[in-house]
Order: C-alpha cells, then sequence, then structure tokens
DNA sequence: GACCAGGTGCCAG
DNA sequence: CTGGCACATGGT
C-alpha cells in the first residue's frame, strides 16, 4: 500500500508500539514500520523512529489529540508509586498513552471483552468491523459498526462473529443506544459516579467495563477497571483479602488522581513479563 | 482435557 | 454487602 505524503513530529514521551498494545484499542494495524489506525471516521498512518513520529500531512492535530499528547506524563510518572513492582513497569512501560477513544466504539468493544483476552477482543473487534463497519477511503480496515448498524441485527447475527454470551448485551446495548435511552455525548458532562450510572445501566456494562469506559472515553483517568490481572495485583500489593470494589477503592487511596494511568501501566507489565508484585 | 482469559447478571444468605 | 453459578470461545 502506498504511503501518502509524510512530515516529522517529535513526540516526546509516547510509545506508539506499546500505548496500540495495551489493550486499549484493538483495531490498529501493522503496515510497513509503523501502523494504520482508524481515529474513528479518519485513518492515518504513523510510524515512530526514537522521538520523531512519521505521520500524514494535516493530520498532526488529530493524531496528537487521540495519542492524547496533552497528558502530562512527566507529572504523572513523578506521583507514580515508589515500590519496585511499579517502579519496573513505569520503566516498562514508559511512553504508554492513554487514548482518546471514540464513546460508542469503546462501549461496544469493552462490551464484548469479558473474559476474553486481548488478542481474542481483537478478532471480534475486526470480524465486526468488517461484516458492519462502513468501508473507509484509503483504509484497510472499516470503521466500527454504527449503534443502528448492530441494532439491526439478530442475537444470531452477533454470536456468528464469536460473540458467545456477549452477544446479548452488544445487540441490547446498541438498541438502547440506537433509540437514545442513553445519549452517550451528553452524560460526558455529569460527574463520573453518575457517568458510571447511567453506563451500567446497559446490559453487558458492569462496574469493570464502564471504568474502563470511563478512563479511555471519559477523560477519566482516576478511574480503574479492577480485572482478573489488576485484581490480582493489587491484592498482592495490599497483602490482605477485598473485594474488586475494595480494591478499587484502594487504588484510588493509594494511586490519586492519575490512578487509570498506573492501573494501565501495571496491567500491560503483568502481562508482557507474566509477573506479579512480590508477595 | 483441564485451566484461564481486561466479567456480568442473578440468586441466595 | 458477600459468595456461587451459568454463560461461549479459543489458546496453552
Amino acid at each position: 500500500m502506498a504511503i501518502p505524503p509524510c512530515c516529522k513530529v517529535r513526540a516526546r514521551e509516547f510509545d506508539l508500539k506499546r500505548t496500540l498494545e495495551s489493550g486499549q484499542v484493538f483495531h490498529a494495524m501493522p503496515v510497513g514500520k509503523g501502523w494504520q489506525v482508524l481515529a474513528d471516521r479518519t485513518p492515518f498512518y504513523i510510524e515512530q523512529d526514537g522521538e520523531w513520529l512519521l505521520v500524514e500531512e494535516g493530520r498532526e492535530e488529530l493524531i496528537a489529540r487521540y495519542f492524547s499528547f496533552d497528558h502530562p506524563l512527566e507529572v504523572i510518572y513523578e506521583e507514580f508509586p515508589k515500590d519496585s513492582f511499579s517502579t519496573a513497569a513505569l520503566h516498562s512501560c514508559r511512553g504508554l498513552r492513554i487514548i482518546r477513544q471514540p464513546r460508542w466504539e469503546c462501549v461496544g468493544t469493552f462490551i464484548t471483552s469479558p473474559m476474553k483476552q486481548v488478542s481474542h477482543i481483537r478478532q471480534i473487534s475486526l470480524t465486526l468491523r468488517e461484516r458492519y463497519g462502513k468501508k473507509v477511503p484509503g483504509s484497510l480496515i472499516n470503521a466500527y459498526p454504527t449503534p443502528d448498524a448492530l441494532a439491526a441485527l439478530k442475537e444470531e447475527d452477533l454470536r456468528d462473529c464469536k460473540l458467545g454470551f456477549r452477544a446479548k448485551g452488544l445487540l441490547g446495548t446498541a438498541r438502547a443506544v440506537a433509540e437514545e435511552t442513553i445519549d452517550l455525548e451528553a452524560i460526558a458532562s455529569l460527574p463520573t459516579p453518575e457517568v458510571r450510572k447511567a453506563l451500567c445501566t446497559l446490559p453487558g456494562v458492569g462496574r469493570k467495563v464502564a471504568n474502563c469506559i470511563l478512563l479511555f472515553a471519559y477523560e477519566r483517568l482516576d478511574a480503574v477497571p479492577v480485572d482478573v490481572w489488576i485484581g490480582r495485583i493489587l491484592l498482592a500489593m495490599r497483602k490482605r483479602k477485598g473485594s474488586n470494589l475494595t480494591l478499587e477503592k484502594y487504588s484510588a487511596r493509594k494511586f490519586g488522581i492519575y490512578a487509570g494511568y498506573v492501573q494501565q501501566y501495571l496491567f500491560h507489565h503483568a502481562r508482557i513479563t507474566k509477573t506479579l508484585p512480590a508477595a
């Protein structure tokens, strides 16, 4: 595939590969030395060489916003917990940024995430895009299917995309959004607990998925999704039993206003190294 | 084949 | 509030 005219942009504290592979978005395609990415309906090619980014001319602003170049990583790193596991996570994930995702795409993909590995979530996302998403000129990847497109399907169609028991939730949620039972844009102005409450009314969205959506699509950088990995990590740090909700509150106290960032580094580090904090 | 994966919903105690 | 169970699918 031909690579369009490019320009160089300096990016500080940014690691493209880590960011794209850390279980936030699930569609990015390796192409040549870089990646093809779709920010909602806008495709772009991006390639990293040290501090420099090769990006398509005219897409600089969109890319800066998508990858949250405005997040103050230096500040976040200073406030990082000082225990050895967190320090190791910081070093092995430095440059990982929380992506600003389209709201509906984030809701949809994380409804398909329960009890699935990252690679499976990716397969499901790509199948849904392939079958039900709009083609985007100049992009290998289709757009994420709209709520209307999914709302028109049968549960069987979604099960055929290997969603399993998650099909019912995605269909129900697509219909709720299509019928305007919930307005994913309007709730963005509410305080975090109220956004979470609204999201949790959707079928297939519980506390963990809601926190993923808050972190990745509503800029709530203090939101901590407690999955099996984070659960085990926090349990080891806290050194005593507790429910996921207890662990989430513990992490809020311990990690502060950027707890979601800390969580993402711990998650990615544990996953790639297959290690946990020492008991 | 068992075991596990970025859980949720529902039910009992 | 907590614990227990069913729910699909694919990879070690």
